[in-house]
DNA sequence: CACAACTAAATTGTGCGCAACTCAATGATG
DNA sequence: CATCATTGAGTTGCGCACAATTTAGTTGTG
C-alpha cells in the first residue's frame, strides 16, 4: 500500500516490472506445472488401488495416526469438509473406511478404516518408491524441497 | 521385511517402508500444500482484476507473446483444451479477449487480446512483487526453487 | 478423386479446491 | 433456564484438471 497522493505518479522501473513479470509467471508455473507433474505420476501409481492423489492423502493419514474425526484430518491436509465430505464419502462407497458419529459430541464424525482400508496398505508400500525415483532426485534433495516448500507455505498462509 | 537391521549402526539408517511412506507423504503433501498457498495468495493479489490464478497465467502469455492460437497457449502452460476452451470462454465473456478462427487453417482457433485486456497489464503490474515478498524469500532462492522445480517436472513428466 | 489417418477445438463426465451457506449440537452469558 | 454465539459436517455453486469422446478441417496415399 504505497502512498500515491499525487496522480500520474512516474514509478522509475527497478528491475523492470517486464522482468518481474516474467518471474512472476515462471515461479507460479514451475510451482503448478510440477504440482500437476505428480499429480499425473500419482495417478498412475494409484491406479491400481483405486485412489485419487487426495485420497492417497487421506489414506495415509488414517494408515499413520488411525482412527480421527473429520476436522483433525481437514487440520493435516489443510482441506475443509466442502472438500473431505464427497471425498469421504467415495471413500466409503469403496468400502475403505467407516464413518460414525461420535458419542461425545454428537458433531464430530470419527473417521475409521474398513478391515479393506487396512489390507490397502501392503499394496500402497511400493507407491513411495515409484514415486521417488519418477522424480529423480536424491532423498537429501527431496528433503531440503520439503524444508524450502515449507517455508514458502508458512509465508504465504500468513500473507493470505 | 527390512526391520530386522542391526543396531550396529556405523552407516546411516536406510529408509524403512514406513519411514517412505512417511516421506511420500510429507514430499507430496508439502508440493501440494504449498501450490494451494500460492492458489490463496495469487486469489488476494488478482481479485481486484477479476482474475483466477489459471486465468492469470493465460493472460501472462498473452501479454508476452502476442496473439496466438490456442494449441500454443496449451503447449506453453501444458493444459489442454478441456481446461482451455472454457476458460478462454469466460475471458471472452468478460471481455479481455476475442477469439477468431484461423484463415489458412480453420481447425485452429487464434487468441487475441482486447483493448480492454491490455490494458489489464497496467493493473497487474504490482502483483508479482506481491507474491514474491509474500513467500519471504529471496530473488535468488526463487531462482533455485524454479530450476529445481523444473528438474522434477522434466523427470516426472518423461516417467508419466 | 476417394478414402483413411491425423489434427485442433470443443464437449462430456468425474473429482478436487474453495467460498458461502445451512443445520444441528455445544458452550457461554445474562 | 433461556438465549445467543460458536463449532463440526454437510451442501451448493463455480472454476480448474484431465481422460475420453466428438466434430470439423487438413493431410497423405493409392
Amino acid at each position: 500500500m504505497s502512498s500515491s497522493s499525487t496522480p500520474a505518479a512516474s514509478h522509475p522501473p527497478l528491475a523492470s516490472d517486464v522482468d518481474l513479470l516474467r518471474l512472476d509467471h515462471q515461479v507460479c508455473f514451475s510451482l503448478h506445472a510440477a504440482s500437476r507433474a505428480f499429480g499425473g505420476v500419482y495417478r498412475d501409481a494409484l491406479k491400481d488401488l483405486g485412489l485419487t492423489y487426495p485420497q492417497y492423502l487421506v489414506m495415509l493419514v488414517l494408515w499413520e495416526h488411525g482412527p480421527q474425526p473429520v476436522k483433525v484430518i481437514g487440520e493435516r491436509l489443510r482441506l475443509d469438509s466442502g472438500t473431505l465430505s464427497p471425498l469421504l464419502k467415495r471413500l466409503e462407497v469403496a468400502g475403505l473406511v467407516a464413518r460414525e458419529r461420535s458419542a461425545e459430541d454428537e458433531r464430530s464424525v470419527t473417521v475409521r478404516l474398513t478391515e479393506e482400508g487396512l489390507d490397502l496398505r501392503e499394496r500402497a508400500l511400493p507407491v513411495p518408491l515409484k514415486i521417488l525415483s519418477a522424480t529423480g532426485l536424491s532423498v537429501e534433495e527431496v528433503l531440503s524441497l520439503q524444508r524450502l516448500l515449507g517455508r514458502i507455505t508458512t509465508s504465504l498462509d500468513q500473507a493470505h
